[in-house]
DNA sequence: ACGACTTTGTGCGCTCGTTCACAAGCGCAT
DNA sequence: ATGCGCTTGTGAACGAGCGCACAAAGTCGT
């Protein structure tokens, strides 16, 4: 009945998080014409320790071949396949404010089998508008859509103050992933995913460790590494 | 020397990841008049186990009052000054197209020390445009500006082909810290912090448990937690 | 055909972070 | 003043993930 041993059990959080980024480097490669790969050139493409690159694909399964490397066409095929970028995956944008208007058009989207289908915002100056080729539809018009399953995930692009109750609409209409731009914490019923895009966040933290940088510089203490962090 | 023992002596990345949302969990309370606070209450709105929320204040100093929570203007403060919110950071922003111009209208720049003062971008087309009240300037003028101390945070928005080059100019001007928008992973000397924020990567991962979700809803099985997860 | 070389896949110890559970500490009511 | 109830701060157990180091397994040259 399991229709793939090594497909249905776990795969680790912290491995799925990395496989895009093999994945990107595989298809620069790729582009280049480059047909094999070893498991030391495609971590430091990838900016990663060997090791845990290789224990991260193996995963997928034993798609190297010792003494050579990996097939990269092969291998951008089955991480592909895994993150499930062999589907469509139908996406919806609410808030079509400054950043909703990046997202519409940013091409990243269309790249990977993701295809933005539908735009909402409130504000009726607003809905009516033409983005990226879509029409920008009123907020109620998200239950009907959504129930004809057309949309797997949905993007929030409003104000932290909306967003909680764009999200509750949007799981209503059975979205069960949403990436969440707005600087906020969202809480969604078991079986939805969220994840969070946080620009405020990650200036925040930068700005700990220059601070940080700062007050080391000016003792003058290079005890420890101070070396780079290349923060996850 | 050491002007502050706690202050001084690391604290986990882990705990300074949530801090930013832990602050804003706070200014929430605050605004709306609520003056203390206990560890479970914040836990919850911050999204976290009330426990880890009290590890991590820990690690600030013991600003808590037993039987009673935490005062919230002075977790504010406290968490502020860690972060080093009360310094003004001035950051530039590199590649001014679609996501360029939301970033720096973006409004959640402002709110916390945080300033653009300058855009750069290669493209001659855009150069001279006046972008949120600041001109666009030829990157060549970056490292004029950067020598004079005037940027802590590099925005690299340009597409990822760019993005490397752009790294290294900042990194020449002596940014020490540059929040990475391109889908590439970059590569820095020691001493130098990168965060990145990538879209199509979030995507891809909300993709990955889509597809899961959906193979367990076709099998039917509801064995082991099928659980929100709401990612990190 | 065979040995030397290369590279994968992985067992193992270690570090880091999370969670539980509880003692220490504080305020308040009596 | 004293005891009670509440909440913090933290010791300790647990678990996940990372990286070293090496055996297994394949290729290539002779």
């Amino acid at each position: 009945m399991t229709d793939d041993p090594v497909t249905q059990r776990g795969i680790p959080d912290a491995t799925v998080a990395r496989l895009p980024v093999y994945l990107r480097a595989l298809s620069a490669l790729a582009d280049r014409g480059i047909a094999s790969v070893s498991s030391e050139e495609l971590a430091t493409a990838a900016g990663v320790n060997s090791a845990k690159l290789r224990k991260d694909l193996s995963h997928l399964g034993s798609y190297g071949v010792r003494g050579v490397g990996y097939d990269v066409e092969f291998l951008v095929h089955q991480i592909g396949r895994e993150l499930g970028l062999t589907q469509d995956w139908p996406v919806a944008i609410v808030g079509i404010g400054n950043l909703g208007h990046a997202l519409a058009g940013y091409a990243g989207f269309a790249s990977k089998g993701f295809r933005v289908v539908a735009l909402f915002d409130v504000d009726t100056t607003v809905v009516g508008d033409v983005v990226a080729g879509l029409p920008v539809r009123p907020l109620s018009d998200l239950s009907a859509l959504a129930g004809s399953e057309q949309i797997a995930i949905g993007v929030v692009a409003t104000p932290a103050a909306n967003a909680q109750d764009v999200c509750d609409r949007l799981v209503a209409a059975g979205v069960r992933s949403v990436l969440n731009f707005a600087p906020c914490v969202l809480s969604v019923p078991d079986g939805v995913d969220v994840r969070k895009v946080d620009l405020s966040t990650e200036l925040q933290i930068l700005a700990f460790h220059e601070q940080r940088k700062a007050v080391r510089d000016l003792v003058g203490t290079p005890t420890d590494e101070l070396g780079a962090r290349v923060a996850r």
